[in-house]
RNA sequence: GUGGCUAUAGUUCAGUUGGUAGAGCACAGGAUUGUGGUUCCUGUUGUCGUCGGUUCGAGCCCGACUAGCCACCCCA
């Protein structure tokens, strides 16, 4: 029996890296233009950093967390997610005290416990950002609207952003209220999940996919309606900033998030091509994560999106991978030699090359640098190094020069650029 | 955790009523001694997922297990 990788764990091909690198660089570009710095979190932490954050009712703590003890019978936890890690550090490390305002983004795996299927998988990477000590609506525009950028800038289309505002911890408690009631009056028609949900956490209701649920949707009271004064502002705001940065919404007032901390803003970005995995970045504010990981009171929003799921989504005509220049074919032990040398002298002036290993026939080498797709093949045989000249071949055109071996490096140089 | 589908060469898949395996792609070599991506020829590759059962005989039938995919739940 061969070992295989765990479960839900994937090897990154590398016909398939080239697609991770371009995202990873599109999104340091655009998240370095509005002011976010990378911070680099660990993978491993005590288990009570999610379980407390999260929420100790939420699937993801109780049943999707990779928790272990450690030789020392201390709980680790490998992340589920950015944000609760993001937040430890900010406050064990005092970033609040550096400025008013910090701006943070992250890259790395994410692992939850999960029946993996198309677009989830039990390692997964999530791009997630953080903007830490503004309560004002402009920083709910503004992180939104980079993350429309991004999906912009990475070439997708099609995409919606959702965005609904769960109120704060009042406003929350008198809809849940008002819910609850709804729902208790059409208990016979509502899916026997849902009754369960009731109790447990009765929002859920609004994103069951039950037809009989569906139906009492359009009559259930609206959490937008609930809202207290103040954060109806923030709500108000919050889209005329996102007008004025033209970045188009939906509004989804049945939008519920499944981590516990968030409050007022929350928004999903969704896509109709991935089937039940529809979300590809989701985020909101969560004003009261700091002080819960006992730092100072700071308001904060953030956002995570999923790589996997946007490589799904990534055109796949389009080609990310980027070839070595030139190769070089070289015939006879003299010529490899010579080779060998050169290829060394040209990679130092960061030209990409290759030449092959072992002394194969012209047409066998050609053939590798035709698989290569590499854009020009210097050919150097013994007939060559007698009259001290190489071929080069432009393998796009098929027209091929001739040039004496003096200062061959600057030539190809010259000749690549 | 629940359900459906699948498991044969590196890969994609054929395999007829059960008689111990085949194709395309890929890879390697060749088609007037040294010129690729198209064409043609030749060649290499398999504990037919694992274990057990039925049978004279199992890739094919039955059971269990494992893995993968898809969906539910939930989520990025």
């Amino acid at each position: 029996m061969k070992i295989t990788a765990v479960k839900g764990f994937n090897d990154i091909l590398p016909e398939d890296s080239p697609k991770w690198q371009f995202i990873e660089k599109i999104a340091r570009n655009t998240f370095h233009s509005y002011g976010f710095s990378e911070i680099r979190i660990p993978i491993v932490e005590k288990t009570e950093v999610f379980a407390r954050s999260i929420g100790e009712a939420t699937d993801i703590v109780e049943k999707e967390m990779y928790s272990f003890p450690d030789r020392n019978d201390l709980s680790l936890t490998l992340r589920p997610e950015g944000t609760a890690v993001v937040v430890r550090s900010f406050v064990q490390n005092a970033i609040y005290a550096k400025k008013p305002v910090n701006k943070l983004y992250y890259f790395g795996p994410m692992f939850r416990y999960e029946r993996p299927q198309k677009g989830r998988y039990r390692q997964f990477h999530q791009i997630g950002a953080e903007i830490f000590g503004a309560a004002e609506p402009m920083a709910d525009a503004e992180i939104m609207s980079m993350i429309m950028r991004f999906f912009t800038e990475v070439g997708l289309t099609g995409l919606s952003l959702q965005i609904n505002s769960l109120g704060c911890d009042e406003c929350r408690k008198v809809y849940k209220e008002k819910l609850v009631e709804y729902l208790t009056g059409h208990k016979e028609n509502i899916c026997d999940n849902c009754t369960r949900r009731l109790k447990k956490n009765p929002l859920r209701f609004l994103d069951c996919k039950a037809a009989s649920c569906n139906e009492l949707k359009t009559n259930a009271p609206s959490i937008l309606d609930s809202i207290c004064g103040a954060c109806a502002d923030h709500f108000k705001s919050v889209k005329n900033y996102l007008d004025a940065l033209n970045t188009p919404y939906e509004i989804n007032d049945q939008m519920v998030r499944g981590l516990d901390y968030y409050s007022r803003t929350t928004f999903e970005v969704t896509t109709n091509m991935l089937g039940a995995q529809n979300a590809v970045a989701a985020g909101g504010r969560y004003d009261k994560l700091c002080e819960m990981f006992s730092g100072p009171k700071t308001p904060a929003i953030g956002f995570a999106l999923g790589v996997e799921r946007l490589i799904l989504l990534l055109d796949t005509s389009k080609d990310y991978e980027r070839k070595t220049k030139l190769f070089i074919a070289a015939l006879g032990q003299e010529a490899r030699d010579f080779s060998f040398k050169l290829i060394n002298q040209l990679r130092a002036k960061n030209i990409s090359c290759e030449m092959t290993y072992s002394d194969n026939s012209l047409k066998s080498q050609m053939r590798r640098a035709g698989k290569n797709e590499s854009q020009h093949v210097l050919i150097i045989g013994e007939d060559e190094m007698k009259s001290g000249s190489a071929i080069i071949r432009d393998m796009s055109t098929k027209e091929q020069t001739s040039f004496s071996l003096d200062d061959i490096t600057n030539k190809i140089m010259e000749y690549c650029s």
